[in-house]
DNA sequence: GTAGAACCTGTGGCAACTACAGGAGCAAGC
DNA sequence: GCTTGCTCCTGTAGTTGCCACAGGTTCTAC
């Protein structure tokens, strides 16, 4: 647990990252290349796995992997906490765009499939809306 | 407007679906093989542009390529409406768990950023909450 | 007759991974 | 000391739904 290096097994199976993933990060230079054993295999310390939890968790709240990029390198030039919060405030407004749309489709698809079980017609209303 | 056959370029100006997604439609197997001129150019009638509208209104209510295949098959083989219906409330339970989705995204990003509105620390929290 | 639009095929790229194939190393039990 | 099976390696191809060329032909309008 408190080794100073470990694999890339395990540094998965504590960050909750997939395997191929990690590579796939280290293939567009999303984290650094580690050191290698002496059989050629990837050895990580904690700063590897704290990095990694950066990106994850910022995966999981939407970001690209541009953004995370970005926020990478503002948390480790120390980048203005003004940066951060515009780049933030950006995806924000991206999200809400999103969820506005989503919204505007579940209401349609609402409507069509209501329509759909109220009317025992042989012509379904939704095919007929969509070929409208 | 009342022509038989008419082209690619025709097609998609009518359609507002793009030259390459028709031709991309037609290799995966969504849109038939059209009748071709001598030359070896497109030719397409009325029954094609009802289909690529089908497609297009589909697309836009977000269902994938996939169930517009489905659909297809069901409007055409006069399939039950019901058939119809439940791969629409599939459809809609998807669109929903985004939506749940990206709110609880929104309320994630829109408190981190609020905690950095506020404060004027040179420790932003926003990557602080990343760091974590 | 010729300029330039519109068309053709085929290929490669995008995001963000995932999934092999085919091989090598490593730890543990017998 | 040998085998079994896990983990790891590289490299490539697939996923979804297109978009963008390159390099060629054909059609249309002046």
């Amino acid at each position: 647990m408190a080794d100073a290096t470990f694999t890339i097994g395990r540094l998965s199976a504590e960050t909750g990252v997939h395997i191929e993933t990690i590579r796939y990060y280290e293939r567009i230079g999303l984290m650094p290349k580690p050191m290698r054993s002496r059989a050629g295999r990837r050895l990580y310390g904690a700063p590897a796995r704290n990095r990694l939890g950066f990106v994850r968790r910022a995966r999981e709240l939407g970001f690209s992997i541009a953004e995370i990029r970005a926020l990478l390198a503002l948390s480790e030039s120390k980048g203005r906490c003004a940066d951060v919060h515009a780049l933030t405030m950006q995806h924000l407004r991206e999200v809400r765009d999103k969820i506005a749309d989503l919204k505007k489709l579940e209401r349609t698809l609402a409507g069509a499939a209501a329509g759909c079980a109220r009317t025992p017609r042989p012509d379904c209303p939704i095919i007929e809306a969509l070929s409208a």
